[in-house]
DNA sequence: ACAGTTTTTCTTGCATACAAGCGCTGTTGA
DNA sequence: TCAACAGCGCTTGTATGCAAGAAAAACTGT
């Protein structure tokens, strides 16, 4: 692989974990020195992030990590959630012996983890579920949007797993979904997975209040 | 706005028109002489279109126009067929006098093209009917993403048209689907447009031959 | 004559060099 | 003292040069 595509893979994850800011600037030097290549495939990998939008670019003013307003940050979970629903209803339609065992394994690694009351293994287990039903939709090129989206959304979601309460609650709603899928229930999967993702309430006014000081503990 | 920028408009409009087939061959050398420009932004242009899919890049062998397997574009059309549900619902939701007006006027445009019997005419005002539609989600977001997956589609939406008496039926469906989303039935847009995108029977026949022979009338 | 190998050429990928804006700062004038 | 303008520096955007790899062609051995 090239260097420009290992660079986007790069600095794709170290936005998604956190590590690069929110808003942060992304200097072309600067990243160019740091992983000691040229400005080149740097520039190129940047540009392939602007095109799937997880930084954005200004002419002359560089490129920096993209914070969304707050109402579009609310358009993208809503986005998420109707593709969640579709991924669900195409499961529960399609489901196979093999996509059912890969559902209840993710199940119990979510359920372990909220037992080991740890958060972060929490939130890495959750990320396994959502990618067995996105597969389980056995359609390749949903489930690949729905993943490039929700690595899109995961700064903000490893926010609202902070919320108290907010953990036993997801795993409910994970069983519920498992259970409506299982059965064949297309309707109800994809409703499950809707109300599961979608940002309204509390959790919209939790959301943009941790936007206010995303690196405060 | 930059070249690069420029160059990534036009090309994605040639491969969005037809002007570049499906499969061929873009060359850094031949484009940069032919748009009078180096290989750098030419290179940058094409990354950004690879990044979003309508190009396809082998490493050390160049890029070419992205030919989809079959199954991969059912997936894509199933996905397009589940996002214009997800706009679908909200619009009806959501509908407000502006957008309804702006859906009926995009229906009499639909009808018009019809009568004069100007499939390519029908083909853009079908393109303006399911922009309207996207925006009367009130979702930028959704919005985007929808807009961006039907250009990418545009090619073989084209073909689709030509196949007898596609087009009155596609009117009959816009009507069923404007008449859903100003009853405000959330449940009934959804379907009406899942339906009306949707490939299956003896559309997919159509297109998988069509796909054949993409240069014969 | 055919197949395998080698060489050649052409293209991509990266580095470096150069040009052109934009912002910042310092100075000047009111 | 404050505001406006000019000059400078830094960053981006584009061009060019160079190296490495892959495809194609030619050559050699059987």
């Amino acid at each position: 692989m090239s260097h420009a595509q290992r660079l986007r893979q790069r600095i794709e994850d170290e936005i998604v974990s956190g590590e690069l800011a929110l808003g942060s600037r992304l200097d072309e030097n600067q990243l160019a020195a740091r992983f000691g290549v040229s400005r080149t495939p740097i520039r190129e990998a940047l540009l392939q992030l602007a095109a799937t939008g997880l930084v954005q670019t200004k002419p002359r003013r560089g490129a920096i990590v993209s914070a969304p307003e707050p109402h579009l940050l609310l358009a993208m979970f809503e986005a998420m959630a109707e593709m969640e629903a579709a991924c669900g209803r195409l499961a529960a339609r399609r489901l196979v012996p093999e996509d059912a065992e890969a559902l209840q394994t993710a199940l119990a690694g979510c359920k372990a983890a909220m037992t080991l009351e740890d958060p972060e293994g929490y939130y890495a287990e959750n990320y396994v579920f959502h990618t067995v039903v996105y597969r389980a939709s056995r359609n390749a090129f949903l489930a690949e949007q729905a993943l490039s989206l929700h690595r899109r959304l995961a700064p903000y979601r490893r926010l609202q797993l902070r919320v108290r309460q907010r953990v036993p609650q997801s795993l409910a709603e994970h069983e519920a979904i498992v259970a409506a899928i299982v059965a064949g229930d297309e309707a109800g999967a994809a409703e499950a997975l809707r109300s599961h993702v979608i940002v309204q309430g509390d959790r919209f006014t939790d959301l943009v209040a941790g936007l206010r000081a995303p690196n405060a503990a």
